[in-house]
DNA sequence: AGTCTCCGTTCGTAAATAGGAACGGCGTTC
DNA sequence: GAACGCCGTTCCTATTTACGAACGGAGACT
């Protein structure tokens, strides 16, 4: 640990190797992720040895390497997510039909929210795009909101006044104050509304989904493509969606 | 390299933390890891540190150690499963709820069969557990079966050479010799069956799902639980879950 | 309150790795 | 078909890591 930060240089590396192999979403050559990371090709070679020895990432026969299924297996069995979703899935897919609507279930992930599952609505010919694994930042995003507004007071502040507020479209949330103010109004309501936000087209409404202790596992929501809908509307939705959201909980307490 | 495989040691066993984390499914500490690993705790604790610097790991306020959120996305999008789980999801959905079972969509690695998808019908009481992720023996299994059935002739002459046929029911298909006879009559009918040999109470279609170039990306399967159906039914089921892998087929070609 | 035990962390040096350079193979160009 | 360019691989030693031992702190038991 001669090093300023304590870490492991080869462990960095390899990480980095897999982060590249991950965001290019291509299979690479030796040569090419060792120019890309600017480390010399012996020790590239090295890397790829043995996470190809571990099965963590695979040569095909044009020597090119791409992450492993097994790394895929690995990360979704450890997260013990699988039952979140399996449990979450069933209620979904009613809001979903009734709605004519996506339903989405996410995770807060630092200033990110990440999509664990989706439920299309089949008879809708357009679609959210959105897939499992995605990550967009929290404030433009009726689950981030509901996430974030289920954070602990304290905890709650720090985040917003730690967070990067990025315009997306007219009507994103663009400073901490409006932000504040609208998780106020969710936290009255019981459910987080996006409209337009993220696009002029889309909007959503989520609610929080507590586990056993009470604690926040999860939001769901429930994304409308189109014209925005009426006042009432907009209301009746956003409390089917914590009906939603709280069946699942209720669903998760009988575990 | 000085060792005999010419792998980087840190590497290997970074691999192994992260292997172990997974196949516990719950938060480890520095010293449990270590043990059961059998390596110094000091040599773990780098490890450790440098995974979490790199978010490869989260550290939870009782310093534990679990996988981190960004391991599932890094490896839920760079394999682009993504897609043909959102294209595949209709015709499954369709399959499941027409037939009251539960539609899978899977890979081969190996002589294991990946679940990338699943589909359960919502008003089955009892529902079959396999999760996301999860592998089971290829020969025990439907989806198993239609992948092999596809591959290349030798290619798959290899493999069930190789192949070790273990025994989980009194019906699972025990030598080579059976399962190339089921392999022949699934390539005449279209769709591979699964009679009980996974467990008493269950059957199973499955059909290769194609992509662009004929290619074998996936296989779609219909699982039924209870008693088992009629030769007549049994026949029925596997057309139309050969249909909905066709459908699946032709959708993933105009994309 | 004192002792015991187990934990995460730090330290120094024996052991392993990183990386420049050089090699041999393969496909392409002239 | 010779020369070139690009690639993966191997070699050797300066650099980095591994790990036994020792430290300090946090609980648990007496």
């Amino acid at each position: 640990m001669v090093s300023d930060n304590g870490s492991v240089r080869s462990v960095e590396r390899v990480t980095a190797v897999l982060e590249l192999l991950s965001a290019r979403r291509r299979p690479m050559r030796l040569a090419e992720i060792a120019q890309e990371l600017e480390m010399p090709k012996s020790t590239v070679h090295g890397l790829l040895h043995t996470l190809d020895a571990r099965d963590f990432v695979r040569r095909d026969e044009e020597q090119r390497y791409r992450l492993s299924i097994r790394l895929f297996s690995l990360a979704a069995t450890a997260l013990g997510f699988e039952d979140l979703r399996d449990v979450a899935r069933p209620a979904m897919r009613e809001l979903s039909e009734s709605t004519r609507g996506t339903a989405s279930l996410a995770v807060l992930d630092g200033h990110e929210v990440v999509y664990l599952e989706k439920v299309e609505d089949r008879s809708s010919l357009v679609q959210v795009v959105t897939q499992v694994g995605t990550r967009v930042p929290a404030h433009i995003n009726a689950l981030g909101k509901a996430l974030v507004g289920a954070l602990p007071r304290e905890e709650r502040e720090r985040w917003v006044d730690a967070h990067t507020f990025t315009q997306v479209t007219g009507s994103t949330v663009a400073d901490p104050a409006a932000f504040r103010a609208q998780l106020a109004t969710q936290d009255r309501l019981g459910y987080a509304v996006n409209d337009q936000e993220l696009h002029p087209a889309v909007t959503a409404w989520a609610a929080p989904v507590r586990g056993h202790h009470g604690q926040v596992v999860a939001a769901l929501s429930l994304a409308h493509l189109g014209s925005p809908p009426s006042a009432e509307q907009m209301h009746e939705l956003g409390l089917r969606v914590r009906a939603a959201a709280g069946r699942v909980s209720e669903a998760l307490r009988s575990d």
